[in-house]
DNA sequence: GTAATTGCAAAAATTTTGCAGCATT
DNA sequence: AATGCTGCAAAATTTTTGCAATTAC
């Protein structure tokens, strides 16, 4: 990990997280790629890439590895959980008037330093509960 | 999903279960492919993806879709959570004396039906903390 | 001017798929 | 005999990398 890299305000970057911002909605690199294009017509898929990345290092946005799913990218940098529909994989943050808990792991039976924890939420959208069957049977949505 | 399919006992199948079962570390398709080879060495990579996502969907085995890793399958079907070096990605499993616990989230203020949920344990395993400097700095292992 | 960053093209890594032939039931 | 399954090859998906040209500082 560089630390003497003095970085640079181009304007990629730039738009690169206002779009993550604007976008909302925990877009993938490829999303935020074709909303990007839309005021950088030039702009390269790996760019973006190296920017999303460079951005979650800084803070700025935060990566979200989940289940499988492609990498997506959070503009909300402040600690809250999410929850992913099973159907559609669409994620929601999962603000609450509860708080969830995680008793903490230090006392285990095992020989990690425990650092923290991560914790995704499963569901079923309103949209997709909407289209499915009383069963739920899963839905293209 | 098909249900009318009536599945057969190849032996491919039955040596990929054992494989699982046999290397016991949460291995990836690769390494379970790797494996089976020494039996079989005239499998396919294909054959091997195809029934790890068998032998899961059959509640056999145990899909582990990780913090932005390779998908690893876990013999051990019974519930119970893993915990991940954050250095060499090695998964354990968490089997402790207290039991973790997460406050369900059906009051939470969304339009999810909460159907569950997955926590994950990040930390540094003893070989990774052997290596690395009193700052926990990142090692190779 | 220096060097961080870009765009492009190519590759890497993981996983999926089409299909003819094989093997289990 | 019927059909689920395999091996192979090819493709799809997501992400990374090498490098010459560009651009921010």
């Amino acid at each position: 990990v560089r630390t003497d890299v003095i970085p640079r305000n181009t304007r990629q970057r730039t738009v690169i997280l206002e779009t993550v911002r604007t976008l909302g909605n925990h877009p993938s690199a490829d999303e935020v790629f074709e909303a990007v294009r839309h005021k950088l017509p030039r702009v390269s898929l790996s760019t973006v890439y190296r920017n999303l990345e460079f951005l979650a290092n800084s803070g700025l946005i935060r990566k979200l590895e989940m289940g499988g799913l492609p990498v997506r990218f959070d503009s909300t940098v402040s600690p809250h959980f999410h929850i992913r529909c099973i159907s559609c994989n669409r994620i929601d943050d999962l603000r609450g008037r509860r708080v969830v808990v995680v008793e903490d792991a230090r006392d285990f039976d095992h020989d990690y330093e425990v650092l923290g924890y991560q914790v995704e939420f499963i569901g079923l959208c309103s949209n997709c509960r909407a289209e499915s069957s009383p069963h739920h049977e899963p839905s293209a949505c």
